[in-house]
DNA sequence: CTTAATAAGGACTGAAGCAGTCGGATATCC
DNA sequence: GGATATCCGACTGCTTCAGTCCTTATTAAG
């Protein structure tokens, strides 16, 4: 139905709290579980596969935790998207690998690829820094503003 | 995992189809389901919901079948999607009815819901039509150009 | 060196949604 | 009345998601 998995909106609110938490060296899953609600071993796991995509840094033991492996500026919502959920197709039928069972009946994975690549898009436009700032109340930093050309046919 | 049913897959595909016949005063859920290999009683059922959505009209008895309710140009993907699917929101904690249950913890819909938005605006923007002239191979009918502005914050 | 805090990761369970089927009821045309 | 349709609820099997449990490895502090 369109919809991001829990998990992959638990990864997007921990990477923005390391965001807005620069000067800390490194957050805890427990810190972050703590500050959202989230169950902390299901937000572990989660900043797990994001240390193995390369997306965070992490070190444990004491006083161990997590960091961002790049600035905030430089991770888009769209790699944090897909380290957790996998690469996403809108169409049931992927069009690549083994593709679409029904093909050549299938007619319309075409046209939906290119919508699905105008959303990986808007999402790729995203970064974490963007939704951190957005947390400030207002009037802060300029616009993001993103245009999108989607042409079909 | 932002990902399309296949119901709703069968439904744009359906109403191509129709789309493409528009000579035939109705055709029926067999005749589609043929065409494209879709499981008939299954197929049925969406066309169903559709005309329950106002998208089709249909037509018991011999020779009866489904139409069309407006023309192809006139019925965008997101309202198929929307009358299969329902309402889609790109993020698990919806905004509206019973809210998140994290409010106010979680901070991240917001800047989603703008990307919800706009992923919603660019499936208003294509229509059957869209959808049923991109078979004909090339060089046909004018491109559908769409810009889509995001802005964050 | 011991202990506590932390990451890492495999196995498992319950719940939910999806895809598809079955059976029957109703409508329409010939 | 019979053939062809739509209509609609109930049901099943399957997959995925969300979350938990348990164990192991790593690191810093005392």
């Amino acid at each position: 139905m369109l919809k991001l998995t829990k998990k992959a909106d638990y990864g997007l609110m921990a990477l923005k709290y390391l965001a807005e938490h620069p000067e800390t060296a490194a957050l805890s899953a427990k810190d972050i579980s703590e500050a959202y609600g989230i169950p902390a071993q299901l937000l572990a796991k989660i900043l797990q596969q994001l240390t193995r995509s390369g997306l965070l840094k992490s070190h444990a033991g004491m006083n161990g935790g997590y960091a961002l492996a790049r600035e905030a500026r430089a991770i888009s919502a769209y790699e944090v998207i897909h380290a957790i959920d996998g690469p996403f197709f809108i169409t049931s039928c992927t069009k690549g690998a083994n593709g679409c069972e029904l093909t050549p009946s299938c007619t319309i994975k075409e046209p939906l690829a290119r919508v699905n690549d105008t959303i990986a898009g808007v999402l790729k436009s995203i970064s974490i820094q963007d939704l951190a700032e957005h947390e400030h109340p207002h009037g802060s930093g300029p616009d993001t503003n993103v245009l999108i050309s989607l042409t079909l046919q």
